[in-house]
DNA sequence: CTGAAAGCGCTAACAA
DNA sequence: TTGTTAGCGCTTTCAG
């Protein structure tokens, strides 16, 4: 009662497939084919025969063959640097919503950093005829980009990269977020100010901690370089990071982080030492993904909206893909801002450092 | 310099495929295609002529058109429940690493916990003609596993599903590591144990909280249904339940929650409510994801090895895929262990009813 | 051991 | 409007 007229031994697949189809409906497969593609000047009766043929069949068109003539396989590539980051996820997720509703289907690729498997990623995407490439991560070989061009795929970054022929970039805007943190710092009192950046063959991670430099110039503070560290973006990074400066002999009393990760971790870092945030550690966090508002306490962080992200990537690639709207701007902006929760304080020390000069009230 | 011979306009795709390179090696595309899939029987000194042409020319073949012919897609479908639970990303990252090393390459889904969104995932992963599909989220509707099966694709699931010809399943094993987190409360002195579940839906949810009752019983106390809170996986899931919990006149002096999720949202009202963990409540996970440990205080929490899940998924779907290996067990174990951290300790009244009677000392 | 040729399931001319 | 037909790029018989 389960199966229609199928024969019940399994060693013979049934493969319904649009002869099947064009067969049941009297119909021929380009009709077929017509109808299930929307074309719009299919008699309504023969469309009937076919969508109930469809239906009683429980036909499914093979996107293979369709990808094989069509030269369209509707797949987006979407490179990450590491999945279990959940800033990634997060943007997966998003990318996937906006990507499904355009009939797209995405190939993720998780480089962890390394270059090996980003070629990789890079020549999975190739192999499996993507339409379009995200590249959520640090910069790509040149070759590889090469390749892409020459496959006329579309392709975007989402931070400085060469500019090539088809190649566009999001530009995220670090330097809005991080100077407000750097400013929101140094009201509180704080001048003395360290920096765990991500591994710095990102280019991501480097732009971070130059704006950081930046901004704490511009806020007339000094950079200790002993207080910058680099990290890898993970969890354990951040505690490692942390660790290595407590073993200083001289502190900093406030931490910027390159992502959220490292922060949770620097947060751990500072729990096992038995030490307080904000009370002995003002602590910054970048990403702004769910968990921040979660951490005890709750991190203070500098949002980068990953659907904003998402979208803009998206729209980017769809956009050149019909050959109508290919004039876009090579260049989108993504904003930062910082979000003020609770890993933010005075600085340990702001109580001795009145007894000198006057400093600005707290929040 | 960059491109070879190609026209320097890009409205002319190069299109380098296995003719071109049979023709610069001088072969036939028979012999091409044999070379590059390791046919032993090939003169090596064609053999070489074909990998040189392969090289020089960058030369990939074209996934699409190799599915088409052969059947095979050398995708493996993987569906969970949300991708932005730090849970999956795990499994996901394992199970991509042990199908990538197999030649596979992974598709997913995330359904989010809407069985429309499932309804969804499932059709994709059948018109991608997926070469086999795991299922870690909850029941899929009968006609989907049917459309599997009338495909002849392998699924595997995570937990008790109907049995069925082509669908395996791996059954993990709720009771040890439930079972140890109860005692481990109980030897504590706590009497008096909340449960927040996942979507009961899930049967993954519904599993471990039947599992908690049945422990609970083992241990020779009593549920409270005004302590069974319905969660749904998530951090604000777990807050407002754990607020719900505080809201009610009598509280437990332990929570068990059905993921660390739901965890670190309780963690995080405790905190809000000004509350101490392990002081005020103990609290205990499940999954045992990388954060976790991080969380503060660490999170004691249920173990579920993702790795296990993931090799064993894979496994089980590629070795059914091999028409010699077809006979393995329709059911592999998964199993589950407590780890100690630090959000487990003695009940709040334990002092008070020390003067009453003895009670197992600190560990 | 190699090459010619027949499709895989579908779309897109082109005819009718 | 509908049907016929020629491929998309590749694997795989089947002869040679």
């Amino acid at each position: 009662m389960k199966r229609s007229q199928n024969s019940i031994d399994s060693s013979t697949p049934p493969k319904i497939d649009i002869r099947n189809v064009a067969a049941r409906a009297r119909v021929s497969i380009a009709t077929v084919s017509r109808t299930i593609n929307h074309v719009p000047t299919v008699d309504p009766v023969l469309a009937a025969r076919v969508w109930k043929a469809v239906t009683e069949l429980n036909y499914f068109p093979n996107t293979q063959a369709r990808a094989l003539v069509s030269g369209k396989s509707k797949l987006l590539g979407l490179i990450v640097s590491e999945i279990t980051n959940p800033f990634f996820p997060e943007l997966i997720q998003e990318f996937e919503q906006v990507a499904v509703a355009h009939g797209y289907e995405i190939l993720i690729g998780s480089t962890n950093y390394e270059t090996s498997t980003m070629e990789l990623c890079a020549r999975r995407m190739l192999e499996r005829k993507v339409d379009g490439v995200a590249i959520m991560t640090f910069g790509i070989e040149d070759f590889l980009l090469d390749r892409f061009a020459v496959d006329n795929i579309p392709v975007v970054f989402i931070d400085p990269a060469p500019t090539r022929p088809l190649s566009n970039v999001l530009a995220v805007d670090y330097y809005a977020g991080i100077y407000e943190g750097v400013q929101h710092l140094a009201v509180l009192g704080h001048r003395k100010i360290g920096f765990i950046s991500g591994p710095l063959r990102l280019r991501s991670a480097e732009s971070r901690k130059a704006t950081f430099l930046g901004c704490l110039h511009s806020a007339g503070l000094k950079a200790e370089p002993a207080w910058l560290i680099e990290g890898d973006h993970t969890l354990d990074g951040g505690r490692d990071a942390m660790q290595k400066i407590l073993a200083l002999p001289k502190h900093p009393t406030a931490i910027m982080c390159s992502n959220d990760m490292t922060a949770i971790g620097v947060q751990h870092a500072l729990f096992e030492a038995k030490l307080k945030v904000p009370d002995d550690f003002s602590l910054i966090g970048f990403d702004d993904i769910h968990l921040a508002e979660y951490t005890i306490p709750p991190l203070t962080t500098i949002r980068m909206s990953c659907k904003d992200l998402a979208n803009k990537a998206v729209d980017n690639l769809l956009s050149r893909l019909k050959p109508a709207g290919a004039k876009l701007e090579a260049v989108s902006k993504i904003n930062t801002r910082l979000i003020v929760r609770q890993t933010t304080g005075l600085p340990k020390d702001a109580l001795l450092d009145l007894i000198d000069k006057p400093r600005p009230k707290t929040r």
